[in-house]
DNA sequence: ATCTGCAAGATTGCATGCAACCAACGAAGG
DNA sequence: CCTTCGTTGGTTGCATGCAATCTTGCAGAT
């Protein structure tokens, strides 16, 4: 039968250690942490208010992901793009998270339809009113993820998290078009419509335009 | 029970974390494990002549690659294949490794060929000597993650690792017929061929090509 | 003035102690 | 006899202490 809403790739080891991998996780994605910024465990600790040893399984993890870069005794940082990475790792994308989307939504449950429409609304809330770039950048990861996670894999999942992860360091949003937001969120839309309607290969294409089309809207060089 | 590494001939060089997840990891690739047998800390640490710390830092790590499945207050355990999900990998497997192969074989430097050489060497010898499964699986992931290691992308790797390693769990050469396994070694051999001409295509056409067969040799039930 | 060597501070990695939590077993009651 | 609850042993998660290593700054020599 079906099971309890266990989220594929996301192992949960123990609390403080959890709190401390999200916060961390947001953080760099809101761009808090430059690029290359060295994470000193003793700092983060105190200033999450927990001991060394919940920081040091966070940075692991982190590790793991290829979120941040550890060489034996000097810890972590953040990692740093070239734009050659970024480029690549755009072209991965393009490649396989259509097919993600593809595999998901016919597995789609109403919880997963009803965040996706929630994200969505957020989302435009945020276009129509201050367009808080680092809000609106969590929010579109958020909602790509759910395609990602319900891909009907577990290791398939985290692969693909492997690979759509470290792209929040780029901060998306950021250098966008008001023309291109538009166009990205009415992607978002028909993304919901093709779910509720359980057409995965319609899903499958609006991802595909949806991300070729950003790519050439975040062209920074 | 083994123990060729109880007395350890560097003392303070650091990285008993490292060697740690490697010995976890070749345990579990060995089949020394059980599928779906917990992984004790304090048993994991006494044994290996560590305390708990590395072997804690080991098993989250393999958490995080999906190779072992840990719950909050019970910790690891080895993941468990069902039938379809082994097939799905093997599905994406043959999927994204060739293409893996097409992009690394253009990179690769002497010092990597020569690895895939010595690798190729020492599995012949095994095959046409006793035929040890463990070793012979060892070397064959091995030989694959080459391949895998030196795609050009660091984040495709760490994606690519997370498809593939799974799959060692499944201890690929263990039911496999004399004949299925010559073919697996002369496609080995004309991997290191291509490799060595530089040639990424044709790199690609054999590892396709050998996967698919290997999909049919092996009989998963 | 620049480079070299050293020494002190700082940081990571490992070991250990302690509390919370879970699982299993046994006893008491229906 | 079966069910239920309390107890006990064991395991994990977190905090802290300590040694090894790296970094930084300065003094001295060339």
């Amino acid at each position: 039968m079906v099971s309890e809403r266990s989220e594929a790739g996301e192992p949960t080891t123990g609390e403080a250690s959890d709190r401390v991998y999200a916060e961390l996780l947001a953080r760099i994605s809101e761009g808090e942490f430059a690029a290359g910024e060295r994470l000193y465990e003793q700092a983060l600790a105190h200033d999450l208010g927990v001991s060394r040893t919940p920081v040091r399984d966070a940075l692991k993890r982190l590790a793991a992901e290829g979120l941040v870069d550890t060489t034996p005794n000097k810890g972590a940082q953040v990692i740093s793009f070239t734009a050659e990475d970024a480029a690549t790792l755009y072209e991965l994308r393009a490649q396989f998270e259509p097919v993600a989307c593809r595999l998901s939504v016919p597995r789609l449950v109403e919880a997963d339809l009803a965040e996706l429409e929630d994200l969505d609304a957020r989302m435009q809330a945020i276009v129509a009113g201050g367009h808080d770039a680092a809000e609106l950048t969590g929010l579109n990861n958020a909602f790509h993820a759910v395609f990602v996670e319900r891909c009907g894999n577990r290791h398939l999942s985290i692969a693909l998290q492997a690979l759509f992860r470290p792209a929040v360091v780029t901060r998306t949003f950021r250098e966008y078009s008001p023309r291109s937001l538009e166009r990205s969120m009415q992607a978002h839309q028909q993304l919901v419509e093709a779910a509720r309607a359980g057409d995965g290969e319609w899903a499958e294409a609006v991802m595909r335009a949806h991300i070729l089309s950003t790519r050439h809207a975040t062209h920074h060089d």
